[in-house]
DNA sequence: TTGGAATCGAGAAAAGATTCTCGATAAGAG
DNA sequence: CTCTTATCGAGAATCTTTTCTCGATTCCAA
């Protein structure tokens, strides 16, 4: 059933998730995919597509109850079963993930930081006490983490990982600027400045030459 | 000669551009597309590919020279010719992103910081004065700056990008969890965690059914 | 009750990206 | 000097994603 989906259609679920729950805010019951299309800029057609991969069924001429939408949306990314998390590298990006509650009803609960510098270890930082790097493993291995956030420097981040999959995590989530290497199944995403720098200024450099010529 | 150039294949530039690097530092002068492809655990084809789209030359059986590959990518990206930049938002995330000098080497210079809150202007963070947020139009019609850095809360995005858009700005990096409708024109890039939460999210589910199947 | 308009759903077509295949070329071994 | 091997470069084939097209369904208005 949920074979071969877009990475880039996911990646759209989030803003008409968003769209959505605004429209609803605003009182309104029943939305089309055209509606969407609309508000937000982009093809009705696609909307359609990304939306009839959660399984709901829509009316014609009508379109979709909107809170029956959010809940599909939610449902089919797994959104409203959050996976508990742990984070690596307690600096201020590391901080800041941990203060982000919204996460949690976005899929994810980070329970537990660790951290190398002994400074940092046994500080409490948004509710959790930061724990030492070499208990990873173990913590990953007894509670079934699912997730290991990567928010380290660039140099720890692959050992970092090794810890993880030595602990058995499922996937990473790297916010370190570095290409990491883990063995097949463990699923990973890359978070990382630089390769959107790099589309960014190469489409500025074209623009430019496009004006010129 | 520029035309078509593949998302997908600009945001692997980085990473092989990385791994040259710690070649070089290691002593290396020359590199094959076959080697970069071991390191990374990619696929060679792939790789020849991306590094084509430079406009490099190789010679058969050996490769590439290491430092010149390096200097077609810095110059293909833009990366030896850094744009100025404005940031909105001098939050925990601006701030963090006004320190990273490193982003000066990857092809952007942020040379000014605005805020609307009366409490941050006037302030120095890493050199640079938080500005009234209304000025920020007229300094990007002045100084010509072509990149617009959003980094406010998601209830600002799309005014504060209206005020870039209104100075004249190029393209925008933004890390606002909101979609932002701008001209047709303007390049928009979303560095939206909530994407990544979703694609994440998604493949930790299927996973585990696919364990249970 | 009937005709018209808007939308869904699904399959086809088009566009785009990745992977495969093969000839040409250069380095190194015998 | 010749043969083998590794690699580049380019075009073909495959696979994936997006866009187009059209029949079916439902609502609304006359």
């Amino acid at each position: 059933m949920k074979t071969a989906i877009p990475e880039a259609s996911l990646r759209r679920l989030p803003v008409y998730y968003r769209s959505l729950q605004a429209m609803m805010a605003n009182g309104v019951a029943q939305v089309s995919c055209a509606d969407l299309a609309r508000v937000l800029g982009l093809d009705p057609t696609q909307v359609r597509k990304d939306i009839e991969m959660t399984g709901i069924v829509g009316k014609p001429r009508v379109g979709y109850e909107l809170n029956e939408l959010v809940r599909w949306i939610e449902n089919f990314l797994g959104w409203n079963r959050p996976k508990e998390a742990v984070l690596a590298g307690a600096g201020s990006l590391g901080s800041a993930l941990l203060g982000y509650e919204k996460f949690r009803r976005h899929g994810m609960l980070i329970v537990a930081a660790f951290d190398i510098d002994p400074q940092k270890i046994g500080q409490q930082i948004h509710g959790r006490e930061v724990q030492p790097l070499m208990f990873l493993p173990d913590f990953v291995r007894q509670s079934h983490t699912q997730v290991g956030v990567i928010a380290t420097p660039a140099a720890a981040a692959q050992s970092v990982a090794d810890l993880m999959v030595a602990g058995g995590i499922g996937a990473i989530w790297n916010f370190a600027p570095a290409h990491l290497r883990v063995p097949p199944g463990v699923i990973m995403q890359n978070e990382d400045l630089y390769h959107s720098l790099a589309s960014l200024s190469f489409k500025l450099e074209s623009r430019r030459e496009m004006a010129i010529a």
